[in-house]
DNA sequence: AGCACGCCGACT
DNA sequence: GTCGGCGTGCTC
């Protein structure tokens, strides 16, 4: 009977892995690294992950437990994979089991192995073209074994558009690389982008197709082992890019990850992923964590999006670990882009990664979009509307083509306030407005879920006659009906479309045509081309510009970029004029509205940059941020201040602890302190010090640590 | 984090 | 007399 000990890693806050005692027959061999397992966890049962073997153990024998089962049905996840989970977790300051369980399948992760298998059986049967998926899986007869006629090609893809000069040259770059290439796809919208990944990605499933027929013994070009992984920054906005992916590899496996998949469908997406039988997987930044065995493409579209952080529980960035894999696994990684992060920005400049640039939008009338400012000061707005955007909507409705008004703020009102005494709609629970929502008749705090009826008068004063201040969609909406009653008015944001599916409900009308004037939150700004859009106007972003957020202008710029670029995506009006971008402000000789208006991202981002190396922020300066949460705010504080003082090391900064920008959320006070550092190994050796040192300290306050946090 | 055990207030 | 409050302690 062989016997031995093996390290499990658990879903649990503790920073260890746990000791199991493996005896299994004759016949069994000891669970390979990477296996799943059952194991008895405290009086409860859990799945882990095997990541060591031991002859030994520390621990006393009546401590150890035996394992209770191997999930051998499934293949061990691979040393790679291993090895970045190792790496997330020692870099965001993560208990390894955290890093990889919560990203597994909750059906890999149940007790049970029911669905388990059931998922593993219906892809025994998808080998085959994926079309025929569903009438075989009613020909529960046949073993996969029995493989009918010779099935298609799967490397005859679908019709390519031809590429510019531009285009190709990226495509021969990204399909020729050799080892660990970071590459920066830098192009404005509209440019063509998309069709770069696609062609690359198919030059490169050619090349490991070639290879595997010619290598000895021949595989089957089902079998090709290459892996592509696309991450977009969220799949619900970006549907077209799913059916243009799919209509060019008809023959190949293409699943989706991202979180609103079903259970069954998202186990059955990773294990074809972890199996090898997925070529391209597209998802959102929990695909990172997947296990692709055969992985030679990483592209990571949009890669300045916010979304990529993870903004709860491990609280990673889904770009910065697509880099470290790629480096890992020696093959390139594609960050595309019309307006690089700063961090990614300054990688190209200094030369790490390699900038290719396309220039022109792709398709032929297309031209970039005009893009001017309408000062607010004189030109009075109207519902929020200037005369001069009213004018450019009335000519969009006359030639019959679409609007789009862009306000990065839901709701009717963000705060409802009284006249007479001065009285405001604060939010009870927090520091912040509970903001008027109208159709709902109701006040509403968008960070607690607190809801409250509008109060028919002033809470303090009795007074009748409340006001709302400022303009969120619903107002903008409301306003657009009275100026112009005869045109069709749509609004999308994420109170519109709160039932699932209904986002693409609302998007599929615009691209109907049935939809003459569209107002939304930065929901609209991603993905869609709009064919008959013409006309962007923005409604008033300047809040960014004075923002204590030192990013709030690097977001502000993309944001406006991304917005313009859904003007005349498919070319000219019907006037002959290309698309037209209005932005309404206050300050219209501010350099970010000027910078926009010349769609110079390069002299931007280097003024940016200059700024954020004279104030020794980031991408010149490392960070991490230890927050605090406590009843009495005082107890943050006080454990923070116990924090910095524990431990001192050259080139560390330990900044004061400071009470957060919202200080009180759902009546918990909260407080943070910055740690930083120029040289990342060095703040990540003080950390790991740091933080050992700190897990000791006996607290009632709640703590966490953000490594390279993106809002503080 | 869960999930227990453990010792003090208001209910059938 | 019990139900249940959440304080503190453990998980190989």
């Amino acid at each position: 009977m062989e016997q031995c000990i093996l390290q499990v890693a658990l879903d649990t806050p503790l920073h260890t892995v746990f000791d199991y005692c493996w005896r299994g027959q004759e016949d069994e061999t000891i669970p390979a690294i990477g296996q799943l397992v059952v194991v008895p966890f405290g009086r409860r049962e859990a799945v882990g992950v095997v990541v060591g073997h031991a002859a030994r153990t520390e621990l006393s024998a009546d401590k150890i437990k035996d394992v209770l089962a191997v999930r051998s049905q499934l293949p061990p996840l691979s040393a790679h994979w291993l090895a970045l989970c190792g790496f997330a977790a020692d870099y965001y300051q993560r208990p390894l089991g955290e890093v990889m369980l919560p990203g597994l399948p909750k059906n890999l992760r149940a007790l049970t192995t029911v669905a388990l298998d059931k998922a593993l059986k219906a892809l025994g049967k998808i080998a085959a073209p994926p079309k025929k998926r569903k009438a075989k899986a009613k020909d529960a007869e046949s073993e996969p074994a029995a493989e009918p006629a010779p099935p298609a090609d799967p490397m005859q893809f679908g019709a390519a558009p031809p590429l510019n000069a531009a285009q190709q040259q990226a495509v021969d770059v990204i399909a020729q690389a050799e080892g660990f290439a970071p590459l920066l796809l830098y192009g404005v919208t509209g440019s063509g982008k998309t069709e770069v990944y696609l062609q690359a990605a198919a030059a490169i499933l050619k090349r490991a197709a070639d290879a595997t027929a010619a290598a000895e013994p021949p595989a089957a070009p089902a079998e090709a082992p290459a892996q592509i992984l696309v991450l977009v920054p969220e799949i619900n906005l970006t549907p077209q890019l799913e059916g243009n992916i799919r209509a060019r590899f008809p023959h190949l496996n293409v699943v989706a990850l991202h979180s609103g998949l079903a259970e069954g469908e998202r186990t059955r997406n990773w294990l074809a992923a972890h199996l090898g039988q997925a070529h391209i997987v597209l998802g959102t930044r929990l695909a990172i964590l997947s296990s692709l065995p055969h992985l030679k493409l990483i592209v990571i579209d949009e890669e300045h999006d916010p979304s990529y952080k993870q903004q709860e529980g491990l609280r990673y960035s889904a770009r910065d670990l697509a880099v470290w894999r790629a480096h890992q696994l020696g093959i390139p990684v594609v960050l595309g882009s019309a307006t690089p992060s700063l961090e990614t920005w300054q990688h190209a400049q200094a030369g790490r990664y390699r900038r290719l640039e396309l220039r022109q939008r792709a398709a032929q009338q297309a031209v970039l979009p005009t893009v001017k400012v309408v000062d607010m000061e004189r030109d009075k707005p109207q519902d929020g509307l200037t005369s001069t955007l009213i004018g450019a909507i009335r000519k969009r409705l006359e030639n019959g083509e679409q609007s789009l008004l862009f306000l990065n703020r839901r709701g009717y009102a963000p705060v409802l306030a009284c006249d007479a005494c001065g009285w405001i709609s604060n939010c009870m629970r927090c520091d912040a407005f509970m903001v008027v929502h109208r159709p709902e008749r109701r006040l509403r705090c968008h960070h607690c879920s607190l809801e409250l009826h509008i109060p028919k008068s002033c809470p303090t004063c009795g007074n009748i006659d409340l006001q709302p201040l400022g303009r969120g969609t619903q107002r903008v909406e409301e306003g657009l009906h009275a100026i112009f009653p005869e045109a069709r008015v749509l609004r999308i944001d994420a109170d519109s479309t709160r039932l699932k599916g209904s986002a693409q409900v609302a998007f599929d009308s615009v691209h109907r045509g049935e939809v003459d004037i569209l107002i939304g939150t930065q929901m609209v700004a991603k993905g869609h081309d709009f064919k008959k859009l013409t006309l962007v106007g923005v409604m008033n972003p300047d809040t960014a510009l004075f923002s204590h957020d030192y990013r709030a202008s690097e977001r502000l710029f993309a944001q406006l970029m991304q917005v313009a670029g859904r003007a005349g995506r498919a070319g000219l009006s019907a006037d002959g004029s290309s698309g037209e971008v209005l932005i309404q402000t206050r300050y219209p000789h501010h350099p970010l509205y000027q910078a926009v208006m010349r769609h110079d991202y390069d002299g931007f981002a280097g003024t940016l940059l200059e700024e954020r190396q004279q104030a020794c922020f980031p991408p010149f300066m490392y960070q991490a941020l230890l927050r605090a949460e406590a009843r009495e705010l005082a107890q943050a504080v006080g454990f923070l201040q116990e924090a910095a003082a524990m431990l001192t090391a050259p080139a560390i900064t330990i900044n004061a602890p400071i009470p957060m920008t919202m200080m009180r959320v759902a009546n918990v006070e909260r407080a943070q302190l910055l740690v930083e550092c120029p040289s990342r190994p060095a703040l990540q050796a003080f950390l790991r010090e740091w933080l050992a040192e700190l897990r000791l300290v006996k607290t009632r306050v709640r703590w966490s640590l953000e490594v390279d946090p993106v809002d503080i």
